[in-house]
DNA sequence: TTGACAATGAGAATCTTTTTCGATACAATT
DNA sequence: AATTGTATCGAAAAAGATTCTCATTGTCAA
């Protein structure tokens, strides 16, 4: 896999951050589900399966600071709550949206790197990065 | 403006709906909001100008029925609370998110019309619609 | 060892959204 | 005009996710 607790342990050092047990868990967790797009809670009932002592705030903690620190990205599937996956730095990913059973398939693709230099041109706005959700029906719903 | 209330009622009547004079109210001040995600909170505050009486629930009500029909869309900015804004039948249009100040910017434009096509025949999904967001800085912030 | 400070767990608090329920509006039928 | 059935409504309660508070614990350098 292309991430690496090590690295992270670093990035973490590097802010004034420590890699505490709990960090450790929430992070082995989110990255055993890679591509499961996990909320808090779902984080919440995995870990505590190992540390039963953990408490809900410390996920919620936690997931913030890998935010901030652009380890993790808070997503959104017009769900009830928000979900989090890993950042993988080289590769830009998207969300396929099932209308109909609620799947979501990923695919790696970098379709509009090109087109944001349009929108700066044609908009005076500096593109950062940006997130595309398809919405359809996945090949068992149509 | 392309949406009109007549328009609206015909749909709201095919499905069953009466064109109430609350649910004209709301309707009336997201048509005159265009281009403001407001969220329902921002609505009530609006609509009680005129009807002081209305009830908040009605509002979470009407906007549900709303986007069930299609009139107008859920967005989220990853803002504590949901958003919602008129669809405008004919054109596509997507939205800068400025990092800094949280300005959004609406822009038009079918970039990923082709690409949907694509995706149907890579990933055997058919697409129906898709959002696009853009993060970065707009003019003043960058 | 001690002191400073970061990090944690428990539970309270907050805030948005949904649900419930009795009251009302309104159109169709007697 | 009165009656009935149903959609809709407002108020208030409930639910559910997230954040905050605070007392306690863990870490680490001096
Ligand atoms: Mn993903
Ligand atoms: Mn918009
Ligand atoms: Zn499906
Ligand atoms: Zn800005």
């Amino acid at each position: 896999m292309t991430v690496d607790l090590q690295k992270i342990k670093k990035k973490l050092a590097n802010n004034n951050y420590k890699m505490t047990s709990q960090r450790k868990a929430i992070l082995e967790k989110i990255i055993e589900n890679q591509g499961s797009h996990l909320s808090a809670e779902e984080i919440y009932e995995q870990v505590k399966k190992d540390d039963s002592n953990i408490g809900l705030a410390t996920i919620y903690r936690t997931l913030e600071l890998l935010c901030d620190l652009g380890i993790i990205h808070k997503l959104n599937f017009d769900d009830k709550c928000r979900r989090y996956e890993l950042d993988k730095e080289d590769e830009h990913h998207h969300h396929l949206i099932c209308f109909e059973c609620g799947e979501i398939t990923e695919f790696n693709d970098d379709i509009l790197e090109d087109f944001e230099e349009d929108i700066k041109e044609e908009h005076s706005f500096e593109v950062i990065d940006h997130r595309i959700k398809f919405y359809g029906y996945c090949q068992v719903c149509q």
